[in-house]
DNA sequence: CAATTGTCTATACATGTGTATAATAAGCCC
DNA sequence: GGGCTTATTATACACATGTATAGACAATTG
């Protein structure tokens, strides 16, 4: 085993080092990830910033990434397509619809906690940056409103209760729940419990409501 | 009438100005509003560009405001107040429940077109900044949520109608509405016009299955 | 092993920032 | 008007940022 070998991956203090061999999007990422904090957003980051957590020089950067707001939407993304895989591992565990809504909503706040840096891109900034940052934001929040009505709809005739405007339902829910979670995440563990309840009373009063509307619909036509 | 009297208020390119007679915080932050916009965030404003846009000289701020944070969170107090009275003046013209809430969002939605950028400050970015920024927005929500609160009770009593979790409405409306505002923002108008029909449709949903709740509620106890 | 290519780094520059200091003009009371 | 306080400015400094350029190393070819 070569010094050359020993060396790689991790330029310490010790060695004179002066090289990294190989540098790839993931530690660029993870070493933003590091940065973002209650106080810190991700559309506050510098190049510079970033570049030093990784231990990496600024022109480094370009060679992965072409901008910060690069950067930012593979955050986005990636914090979009975990949350969204947890929660549907979750929904698919359960079977009935109140025990699918908590543990939907168990499985957010438990992600919340895992990988609160990663989900504060998601959940503090959709409206604060590039147009490709909002659009990023927009495109998974749209994608989980989707992705819910198909199973509102599901339930609902599983159920024979029919809903009133499924698809506003969803939309309901998911702002509800990101706003939710975001003022959640700098709070401590006993507060997330209360809120993680208060969003299931939420998104019981928006499931029960729709029924109720479609009720007097059906009734008022007949 | 002199000169000094000619030259006072607005130091122009002609007079080889160099002295603005009297600086207030509302200059400051009528030019910190010019400066929001779409792309950018009271939270990314520098002092001297505020300074600049405001025409004066970047010390001349401190004299006004400590911090930008201080500017800031006056942003947010104003933009929280003058929407505050705005709904309520609109919800005393109107009497009975649906009323209150159509003309309630109606109002927020012209407000929101009236002082489209200082509102951006309020809804956009809730989670994004220094921590009295935060709690200065957290506030304003508060505030939201209990007179919602007291007028939530108010309405459902003089109906008949009791609400479950009367607080949780006042809550889950309020954060609704502030999530969809702020996607509407940079919208056109008749797509602020849907976002509008969208949120009524929610706030009835929420209202309606906290009706709901509760007479499942009473019936099942006795 | 030697040459080449791609990747990472060092240095540098122009620009923007927050703030300290000292000077200057306005307003005001006598 | 003269002197005082106060508000505004000009100048300056140290630092951070994005990026251009060129050099140095590693890996990959032949």
């Amino acid at each position: 085993m070569t010094t050359a070998v020993m060396n790689a991956g991790f330029a310490t203090e010790a060695n004179p080092p002066h090289r990294k061999p190989h540098i790839d999007r993931e530690d660029i990422m993870a070493a933003a990830i590091t940065l973002i904090g209650p106080h810190r957003s991700v559309s506050t980051l510098s190049l510079r910033e970033v570049a030093r957590a990784a231990g990496i020089a600024p022109n480094s950067f370009y060679r992965h990434f072409r901008d910060i707001d690069e950067l930012a939407v593979a955050l986005i993304d990636r914090a979009g397509g975990t949350l969204r895989t947890v929660i549907r591992e979750a929904r698919n565990r359960a079977t009935n619809a109140p025990s699918i809504i908590r543990s939907s909503i168990d499985a957010f706040m438990e992600q919340l906690e895992a990988e609160e840096q990663l989900l504060h891109v998601l959940l503090c900034e959709g409206s604060v940056g590039s147009d490709a940052y909002k659009q990023a934001v927009d495109q998974v929040l749209t994608h989980f409103e989707s992705e819910l009505h198909e199973d509102l709809i599901r339930l609902s005739t599983e159920a024979e209760a029919p809903l009133h405007r499924a698809d506003l339902v969803a939309k309901a829910i998911t702002r509800l729940v990101f706003a939710m979670g975001g003022t959640a995440l700098d709070k401590g563990p006993e507060e997330k419990e209360a809120i993680a309840e208060q969003m299931m009373v939420m998104v019981l009063f928006l499931m029960e409501g729709s029924e109720a509307v479609c009720k007097q619909q059906t009734s008022s036509n007949s």
